[in-house]
DNA sequence: GTACATGCAAAGGCTTTGCTATCGA
DNA sequence: TCGATAGCAAAGCCTTTGCATGTAC
């Protein structure tokens, strides 16, 4: 489980850097490091955590580099942005297509469940409405068993 | 149908203002107007929204006081507050609960459908994860049928 | 009359943009 | 070499806040 895990974010880590340079743009140290961030980091990293764990790295760092590198990364459908309705952003390099998540309000842990009921609500959504759906966003809001466990 | 519409949002309306008074608060005509936009009005509207459309009657309102009325009747769980990954926000005074909406990306309107799957949903989060789910939100984003018409 | 609300302007927080030097291919 | 990129600072955008005036109760 682990092993495929690790070998999944590898992947992802290779085809971002393969489209990129498939696109023309060039692969600097720097653009590097925010890709591993993307891929290989801890799950669902915002701007700010990218910047951070960079910056021991590479001390002239700056925002503006990871901001411009994720518009670039985002244009190639190659990272799944979900901002949240208090203005803050998550960014996913490993699942960069629409799926669920569960998301605690305490420590901000982000889980991806597998949700079989998905496709029955797509077809439903489908039927009531006479939309023609193209894209979706599904979150969850809680507090993991962890937070519980530990604040009760 | 239409009917039933229509005292819902009056309802909706009149336990708004009922909880501002409830909770020590004035009932200015700026707030009615507000309270009036989240109400009766285009369904799910912006902040710039009720501010565009208040200001014909209230020339001096500023956005200040549309944000600022918006909060108070956040505090009081009477809106529900609808923030979008670009920015944007929009507001429902109508059903201030969580719900599923389907949303055009062409003409912005929101849609509300009933989806018999969301309990199934709900309890496949549960058993999928160790979270205690609180909250949610779930978004489709697609082409309503009258932009279908309109533009192909 | 008094506390709360409004309106204006200024400040904040996050993100984007302009410019120049630098660096990857 | 040469165009793309990084870094810095400034500008933007939406939202919040401070303060004086105005107003609901």
């Amino acid at each position: 489980m682990k092993r495929f895990q690790l070998a999944d974010h590898q992947s992802r880590f290779e085809t971002i850097i393969r489209k990129l340079r498939e696109n023309g743009h060039k692969v600097t140290p720097q653009r590097l490091a925010i890709v591993r961030q993307l891929t290989h980091g801890e799950g669902h990293p915002s701007v700010e955590d990218i910047y951070d764990r960079i910056k021991k790295d590479f001390p002239t760092m700056s925002l503006a580099t990871v901001y411009r590198n994720i518009v670039l990364i985002k244009s190639l459908g190659e990272v799944l942005e979900l901002g949240f309705a208090d203005g803050s952003n998550r960014y996913d390099g490993n699942k960069p297509y629409p799926h669920p998540h569960v998301i605690c309000i305490r420590c901000k842990k982000i889980v991806d469940p597998d949700l079989d009921s998905l496709d029955e609500m797509k077809n439903e959504v489908a039927s009531e409405t006479d939309f023609k759906i193209l894209n979706h966003r599904l979150d969850f809001f809680g507090i993991c068993g962890n937070c519980m466990k530990t604040e009760g």
